[in-house]
DNA sequence: GATGCGATTCAC
DNA sequence: TGAATCGCATCA
């Protein structure tokens, strides 16, 4: 049973302490849903990883958009990646939402992704776009009140690992990524601590 | 206008 | 281990 929705007020705190608690999180996108198990946090100020650090288009998003508001682009020309921006008094920037454990829409994601195993549904940044027909037309969208679209507060059972983020080559010492321990449907397995 | 670089994934 | 593939920033 999801506990209670999220909505762009809990996006106001700052982008570690927004991804963190999205851990364990519900994740529901038309039709398919799943548990959060694995994100990353970008901030828009002091970040060398971010991508207000070197694209004026991503500050003048950040500009744009109050929080909440669904940031996804293109990588490697191949993959969509899907961001939540976060803006409040403690700086702005943004979730990656890099796996899920898939729950409900299975069928869909397994034809999306031509994969069966569970674990090779959204066990990555890519692969969960894929997975949710995630694509650019949700970008700069707020979909946290929408009826098919959203995210539902649940305890992380089993509790949260905190390391460095993965597929970056800056500010690697940071350790603002946040897996689910010990979930099977992580990108790659978590060498950090707990958090 | 040309060049280089990715918050990746998959096949080889 | 390397190809696929393209928007954006940077430089000429």
């Amino acid at each position: 049973m999801p506990g209670e929705r999220l909505t762009a007020d809990d996006f106001t705190r700052s982008p570690v302490d927004c991804a963190r608690g999205l851990v364990g999180a519900r994740f529901r996108w038309n039709g398919c849903s799943g548990r959060v198990v694995e994100v990353e946090a970008y901030a828009a100020e002091g970040d060398p990883a971010c991508h207000t650090f070197s694209r004026p288009s991503a500050r003048r998003f950040v500009a744009a958009h109050p929080p909440g508001t669904a940031y996804v682009y293109l990588n490697y020309g191949v993959h969509w990646l899907f961001n939540i921006l976060v803006a409040g008094p403690e700086g702005a920037g943004f979730v990656l939402f890099r796996a899920l454990e898939p729950l409900t829409g299975v069928a869909a994601m397994r034809r999306r992704r031509a994969r069966r195993d569970l674990r090779e549904l959204c066990s990555g940044p890519g692969k969960l776009t894929q997975a949710l027909a995630i694509r650019e037309e949700a970008h700069g969208r707020e979909f946290l009140g929408g009826g098919r679209c959203g995210l539902w507060r649940e305890d992380p059972a089993g509790g949260i690992q905190a390391s460095p983020r993965i597929g970056i080559s800056r500010a690697r010492e940071l350790e603002w990524r946040f897996t689910l321990r010990d979930s099977p449907f992580l990108s790659a397995p978590a060498p950090g601590g707990t958090r």
